[in-house]
RNA sequence: GCCGAGGUGGUGGAAUGGUAGACACACGGGACUCAAAAUCCCGCGAUAGCAAUAUCAUGAGGGUUCAAGUCCCUCCCUCGGCACCA
């Protein structure tokens, strides 16, 4: 048998063969006898950028972790897809008149070319585009679905605008007062718009025939995610336990309703304030004597967004309705009532009580407002000048007196719920979920407005409702589609008369909610998924993807798989098991890569000048895979010199040896590397796992000659991160089937164990001297050659020991 | 303000409570070469010393321990998320 030695290594030449066998015959896929394993990026909007080197960090990350489990017999489902509707592509249609769909294809068509260009194992035969009528005919199924079960209604309420988009926005994409993607500050309008009613699933709940499924709150108890997106959904979804009191209003039957979780506080209570929204403060117009000045305030109030409502932190403003007044139920009190733009008329009852001492908000308004600031409820180290948030022993509080706040806060509810008014209460801060938006590029809303039969769902069998291609798309305030004659003016399913359709589309994000599980099925034309085969897959044992969707897309994802478990079209109540955000890649100069600072690396640029494999492993060694990192460009050289390395090894492989170790020291490592770089893949430690391959290949480098099994091992561990390299080298050793088919190299532990240790020998904490001795040779003979060590002496000799401590083949510890 | 993650050489980063700085980049020196590139070898935390070696050193300060980058307490700083949520 002879080698075909090839002396320098050529990426481009290697990677475009390989490339073009893998886009021909598809990937090569092992039988999968252990089980199947669903690893899925979050997938990409293909935008007209391209590829970013933070999705190739993503991409090689699952792609490395997809090879290694196909190595380890698994079924694999490691699918690609686009997440194709959205604004940019309709912003730049009205700016270019270019056609989304035209702009979408030619974007998806380039980041597939990249994606292949780094040797992504995708299964090509699943991808999936959002944007393609066979895709969204499944999400507006969706919608029906949710409708059908009374989770998709229309209502007029307060909704999020941007000026510069044109639509409305969920609150999840409002971020500090802004649209997230135009950065415009965001306005209220009151608009009838579609909502999906996601408060019902925060809270666990039964399936049809009573299965328990998990609600989106508790649900998270059992994922493995990170802590950090799991507190951020717990805070987004904001549940908060407290007691709801009445406060009849003197002179009327009206009363104000009020959610607080200090009942305990109440006795302290000098005021009650309600929002400017609240409806109130129409009803006891007739009453409130300052009417004028109040309505007033009321204006001011409205034309502020809701950033500045909530920038003014220090000033609180409001007025006084004078006139009305609170009668407190626990003792009769009568407060006076005022109207004040910190207290939300989204969140609660959309009224407070205001107890100035032990709440902060409260004292900085009484003391503005100069109320009485009564003193303490509940005493501690309460100054008089100071407001006292913690909880304490009660006083001045009626029958209550004397108990701790916790009891107080109990016993209060009890007493408010025997007299009829209030009791415990729940609150969330989550809200519906708003999903219509006044634009072109999304999937329309399976919708008909009858004037006779009123809103009429969309019949399943003329599903998909299309997008209709030849609309006007430039932003009015109105959605485009209402342009459409074709689209809009439809006969009624029902009493086939004329009727309208509703003309708005869907959130982008209610396509993304359901994705991963089109994957399993992708071309069924019956239903959204095979029942069989969304049980073989699902739940997705791994997701990937970027920080920034903890809790827009992941919320909704997991929302929408509830909702399925609750009516039991599927069987599971959470989407990802397992899910990790790569950290960002920054650029070069520490910020933040962007086409206006001119500092974007393109990944194609280091494809072509160092190779696809280089670019791979360069990414994996930056750092951990979590944490944010700056590109160097300098660095990304030692990469491609590890390459070059393991390339010229190939000159010391003796094919006619397949004796499977050479000397015992080298057999020792390479056994030890096989564990390390195993157990590093699977706690996707990528960086530590290449460092590890280093040590190996500079260890193999010293040897003459090598055994091909030796050789073949380090390809097979280095496969996952430089697919082509190692499979072009593979096939240059004479094996003719693909390395993506070999099994994953196993340690042997009894070849680990090392002849000799070295042996740190401490006095009173320093190391003073390092003993090289036989692998597990006994205390006492280790002991008795530290003692005798010259350079332990120096610092024993005429002191009494007093302890010895040994850590067996690594330290002994003298105490003197 | 609250929640979460961090702070280690010139740089990116390694270290189940057990020899801090693996691996790599940069840098310095040498070999090969007419020369250069590539490659190979040596060095590379600070201070003192020719050296062996010693002392100091993981944001600051305390503590637990035979032993702390790692555990506990206090504080400082950086990044990410949420923020008048009653």
């Amino acid at each position: 048998m002879k080698k075909n030695i090839q002396s320098v290594y050529c990426p481009k030449k290697i990677e475009e063969k390989w490339q073009k066998e893998w886009r021909k015959n598809g990937h090569p896929k092992t039988k999968g006898k252990n089980g199947t394993y669903y690893i899925l990026d979050m997938f990409p909007y293909p935008s007209g950028d391209g590829l970013h080197v933070g999705h190739v960090e993503n991409f090689t990350a699952t792609d490395i972790v997809a090879r290694f489990k196909r190595m380890n017999g698994y079924d694999v489902l490691h699918p690609m897809g686009w997440d194709a509707f959205g604004l940019p592509a309709e912003n730049f249609a009205i700016k270019t008149g270019i056609h989304p769909q035209k702009k979408t294809l030619e974007c998806i068509k380039n980041f597939k070319r990249q994606m292949q260009s780094i040797g992504l194992s995708y299964d090509w035969e699943r991808e999936i585009n959002t944007s393609n009528p066979e895709y969204y005919r499944w999400t507006q199924w969706m919608f029906l679905f949710l409708y059908k079960n009374g989770l998709a209604y229309k209502k007029k309420a307060k909704v999020n605008w941007c000026e510069a988009c044109h639509t409305v926005l969920a609150n999840e994409q409002v971020i500090d007062g802004k649209c997230d993607r135009s950065g415009d500050i965001v306005v209220q309008k009151d608009l009838e718009q579609w909502f999906f009613k996601i408060t019902d699933f925060v809270e666990d709940m039964r399936s049809k025939s009573g299965k328990k499924v998990s609600g989106l709150l508790s649900g998270l108890q059992k994922i493995d995610w990170p802590s950090s997106t799991i507190s951020a959904q717990e805070h987004w979804i904001g549940r908060s336990e407290g007691t709801e009191v009445i406060f009849p209003l003197a002179h009327t039957e009206e009363a104000i309703k009020v959610f607080t979780t200090r009942v305990d506080t109440i006795f302290g209570c000098t005021y009650v304030v309600i929002a400017p929204e609240h409806p109130l403060v129409k009803t006891l117009e007739s009453q409130i004597e300052n009417i004028e000045a109040v309505q007033k305030y009321l204006a001011i109030t409205k034309r502020k967004t809701d950033l500045e409502r909530t920038e003014l932190n220090k000033e609180k403003t409001g007025v006084q309705l004078i006139g009305v007044e609170a009668i407190n139920p626990f003792n009769g009190n009568k407060v006076p009532v005022y109207v004040a733009d910190y207290v939300l008329g989204t969140y609660g009852t959309g009224a407070v009580m205001g107890v100035p001492a032990h709440d902060e908000r409260d004292f900085a308004f009484a003391k503005k407002y100069a109320l009485p600031l009564i003193e303490s409820i509940i005493p501690l180290q309460a100054k008089k000048e100071e407001c006292f948030t913690g909880d304490g022993e009660l006083i001045d509080s009626g029958v209550f007196t004397g108990m701790t706040s916790k009891e107080a806060r109990a016993q209060m509810s009890v007493w408010l719920k025997k007299e009829k008014m209030g009791g415990k209460r729940v609150q969330y801060r989550l809200r519906d979920w708003l999903i219509s938006r006044q634009r072109y590029w999304g999937a329309p809303i399976p919708i008909i407005y009858c004037d006779d039969c009123g809103e009429v769902p969309v019949p399943e069998k003329d599903l998909p409702v299309k997008l209709p291609k030849d609309v006007d798309f430039r932003p009015t305030g109105e959605s485009p589609l209402v342009r459409s004659r074709d689209f809009h003016k439809v006969k009624c399913p029902i009493c086939r008369k004329n009727a309208r359709r509703e003309v708005d589309t869907m959130d982008t994000f209610v396509c993304s909610s359901w994705y991963y599980l089109r994957f399993t099925d992708p071309n069924n034309k019956k239903k959204f998924a095979d029942a069989k085969k969304l049980a073989k897959y699902l739940p997705v044992d791994f997701y990937m993807g970027g920080a920034e969707h903890t809790v827009l897309h992941l919320l909704y994802a997991r929302f929408f798989t509830k909702a399925l478990a609750k009516y039991e079209y599927t069987k599971f109540d959470e989407p990802f098991l397992k899910l990790r955000h790569q950290g960002m890649v920054l650029a070069e100069d520490g910020r933040k890569m962007s086409k206006s600072l001119g500092n974007v690396i393109n990944p194609d640029a280091v494809v072509q000048e160092l190779g696809a494999d280089t670019l791979r492993l360069y990414e994996m060694f930056m750092g951990p895979l979590e944490d944010m990192k700056g590109w160097n460009t300098g660095s990304v050289i030692g990469l491609r010199r590890f390459l070059d390395k393991v390339w010229r090894l190939q000159e010391k492989v003796d094919i006619q040896n397949q004796q499977k170790t050479s000397q015992r020291v080298l057999s020792g490592l390479l056994h030890k590397t096989i564990k390390k770089v195993t157990e590093d893949i699977e706690e996707l430690k990528f960086n530590t796992a290449i460092s590890t391959l280093m040590i190996l290949v500079n260890a193999l480098e010293k040897e003459e000659t090598l055994p091909r099994n030796v050789y073949e091992v380090l390809l097979a561990m280095l496969s996952p991160f430089a697919p082509h390299i190692t499979e072009e080298l593979w096939h240059i050793m004479g094996n003719k089937k693909s390395l993506s088919l070999e099994k994953w190299p196993k340690w042997d532990k009894r070849k680990i164990i090392e002849e000799q240790s070295s042996i740190a020998v401490q006095v009173n904490g320093k190391v003073r001297s390092i003993l090289i001795l036989a692998t597990g040779s006994t205390e006492r003979e280790v002991k008795e050659k530290a003692l005798a060590d010259p350079k332990v002496q120096a610092y024993t000799e005429g002191k009494e020991i007093r302890k010895i401590i040994y850590i067996a083949d690594k330290i002994l510890s003298i105490v003197v």
